[in-house]
DNA sequence: CATTTATGTTCGGAGTAGCGACATTTTGAA
DNA sequence: TTCAAAATGTCGCTACTCCGAACATAAATG
């Protein structure tokens, strides 16, 4: 599956505009729609990772080269934004993950 | 830390000449050097992913948006309590640290 | 309907990624 | 030492990234 793809699935799936994900980004909306609909798009790695960044998944799983479901490609993105948060805002975060986690325990 | 210098502690690290990992990943040497020692350097995601690959890391480490090692044992068990949590707790909790991220961002 | 407003698409051009060919330095065997 | 091979640097050129801004189309709004 080309990344272009994967994008615009995971743009839309958020309900961003393309004008949103390229302010988010740092980047021009014709260019997100380049990279989204044009072929073959070589971005550099710096856009890229401000776009995984903006999405919640990694650059890795972007590419493809990364064998990961989507779903853990959240997760570690995930991991790795908490992991740069201060303290007490890990220590809420961790709290309510234990309300929630004994809430229905599956 | 700047990536061309992580390229460079990697690549001598395993022992391989410029020419050697410009082979493996399909580079000039010439560009490998620049990526190494020239600055401020901007490379695709496909040459990155393609070096990542080489070097035996992922491109996100490499491109240092995954600085942090899962040094704080607190954040490392609660990792691993969140991955046993079913998707939509999870999801739940990522929308949360998001919001509680943003709100002071550091 | 007509007009505005949000979203998507196209296009020209500035600047640079990335290469090949060449220049310099380092290695190390005889 | 010597000097060829190997490794590291240098440079100019082309092709492509990425942008701004115009244009197109869809969705509201009244």
């Amino acid at each position: 599956m080309k990344f272009g793809t994967r994008i615009k699935e995971l743009r839309t799936q958020k309900g961003l505009t393309l004008d949103q994900l390229a302010q988010e980004t740092g980047s021009a909306k014709s260019y997100i729609w380049e990279l989204e609909n044009k072929n073959p798009p070589r971005p550099s790695a710096e856009k890229l990772a401000a776009i995984a960044s903006a999405l919640g998944v990694t650059v890795d799983y972007l590419i493809g080269s990364d064998e990961q479901t989507l779903e853990k490609a959240e997760d570690t993105a995930f991991y790795r934004e908490y992991s740069s948060l201060p303290e007490d805002t890990r220590r809420q975060i961790r709290e309510m993950a234990k309300i929630l986690g004994t809430k229905k325990p599956k």
